[in-house]
RNA sequence: GUGGAUGUAGCUCAGUCGGUAGAGCAAUGGAUUGUGGUUCCAUGGGUCGAGGGUUCAAAUCCCUUCAUUCACCCCA
């Protein structure tokens, strides 16, 4: 019985692996560009650290296991946590702001579908101790600046803005306290329902016709205008300010074709309390590629100082999908700068000559066992390599060698000194 | 947890009314013993997911089970 990689995994066959480390390299440098510092934290916390956050039912949704002295542990299911608790610890000797990264390797128990497994990789970026609009304006600047490097443009993708904070004053300007936690349940569900059934879920929580129909137009709203002449008497005027100013500045910035505002976005049910936002796929075919907003009070309630922070991540199952729609993925392979193919045997001369070569900062391929100058040939173009060397030939002076290039076929002797 | 779809060669998939298994690609060898992605020829490769049932006969029909996948629930 031949064993399958666990449900919700990957291999990641060299083939992949390459896909992957494209995906990584360009998530890492953007966030050098923009400055960010990378960290890293364990695989596994205290089980507690989860459950604390988000109640005991999350236990279902998390590997979790006791270890051999009975502590309670669980895979990390994100990163934040972590960091909040990295940052607690530290707190007194670190530089606010933070603008740190991480790509860390996530872990969900649940059923695995597209673009959704049990096991993957999330970039997160963060800002922590910057109350400045500026850090909501510098992720989302990075988040479409990273997409851009993958080939993306504004007909592939855009960034809907909404704020946890505009939603709750409107919410609370509408209805009771009480129902505002089964509200934002049912306002999550809109874009996946019919209008009558949304209706008939809010009138079921005894949500006014009047009300209803306000939260209506609200979440329709797509343009600030549209939402100025909403205003309840002024009670939202700080919030949709603050949104204004987001939309500003980062149209200053030559981002225009890349927002929408989107109030539909609620972004789970805690954790959120300012400006939140999410990067979807213009054809709306795919689940979130990213998603990330502000949060005032995590690392507060995790037992620390009151330090607002604003972060996103972006997963690498979703990202993989689109770039595959849009023939993103990169096809070159990379290979060594030279395969060298022999007429003679595979022996210590020719391990030594590519010693050489490598000592002069080359990367070189050989074939590991004598075979035919014809399947040798096949073995460097399979390799990806630039060029071929042929060792042992006749036809070149002593310290010369015939080289040829793959690519253009051409073939020349090159001194040593010239490789 | 609920519902649908799909399991046949390394990969993508055909397989009609039930009659003991096919193609393309890939692999290997040759045409071509010192030069690669083309071409031609040949060759190898199968527990038809697994188990049971019906039948003279099952990849095909029935039951069970496992796996994969999509959607729902959930989505940090």
């Amino acid at each position: 019985m031949a064993f399958k990689s666990p449900k919700g995994t990957r291999d990641f066959y060299p083939n992949l692996m390459r896909v992957q480390n494209h995906i990584f390299s360009i998530w890492k440098n953007t966030c050098k560009a923009f400055g960010y510092e990378e960290y890293e934290g364990p695989v596994f916390e205290q089980l507690e650290l989860y459950t604390q956050k988000s109640g005991e039912e999350i236990v279902e949704q998390l590997y979790c296991f006791k270890d051999k002295g009975g502590r309670d542990l669980a895979l990390r299911p994100e990163l934040t946590p972590s960091l909040a608790r990295m940052v607690n610890l530290k707190a007194p000797e670190l530089k606010f702001p933070l603008r740190w990264f991480a790509v860390p390797r996530l872990y969900r128990y649940e059923r695995a579908q597209k673009g959704r497994l049990r096991e993957f990789y999330q970039l997160n970026m963060d800002i922590i101790g910057c109350t400045s609009l500026t850090a909501e304006a510098d992720l989302i600047s990075a988040v479409i600046e990273m997409l851009c490097a993958f080939g993306l443009n504004d007909k592939d993708f855009a960034v809907g803005l909404s704020s946890r904070r505009l939603i709750r004053e409107f919410l609370a300007a509408q209805i009771p306290e009480d129902k505002i936690g089964q509200v934002y349940r049912v306002l999550d569900k809109r874009g996946k329902i019919t209008e009558d059934l949304f209706n008939k879920m809010l009138t079921d929580l005894s949500i006014s016709q009047g009300a209803i129909e306000s939260i209506n137009s609200f979440l329709n709203a797509t343009t600030l205008s549209e939402l100025k002449q909403m205003q309840c008497g002024g009670l939202l005027d700080d919030a949709v300010t603050e949104l204004e100013e987001l939309f500003n500045t980062l149209e200053r910035v030559g981002y225009t074709g890349y927002l929408q505002l989107d109030l539909s976005i609620i972004r789970g049910l805690d954790y959120y309390t300012g400006v939140v936002f999410e990067v979807f796929d213009r054809n709306k075919s795919l689940r979130a590629i990213a998603g990330g907003g502000r949060y005032d009070n995590l690392l507060a309630n995790l037992g620390g100082k009151q330090l607002s922070g604003v972060g996103f991540g972006i997963g690498d199952v979703v990202l993989y999908e689109l770039l595959k729609e849009k023939g993103l993925l990169p096809e070159k392979i990379y290979g060594p700068d030279y395969f060298i193919v022999t007429f003679g045997d595979v022996d210590a001369d020719l391990l030594s000559f590519a010693r050489a070569l490598r000592g002069r900062g080359k990367k070189v391929l050989y074939p590991l066992e004598s075979v035919k100058v014809k399947k040798q040939m096949s073995q460097a173009v399979e390799s990806g390599a630039d060029k071929v060397i042929f060792f042992g030939s006749d036809k070149a002076p002593a310290g010369h060698f015939e080289v040829k290039n793959l690519e253009t076929r051409e073939q020349a002797i090159v001194a040593f000194d010239d490789l």
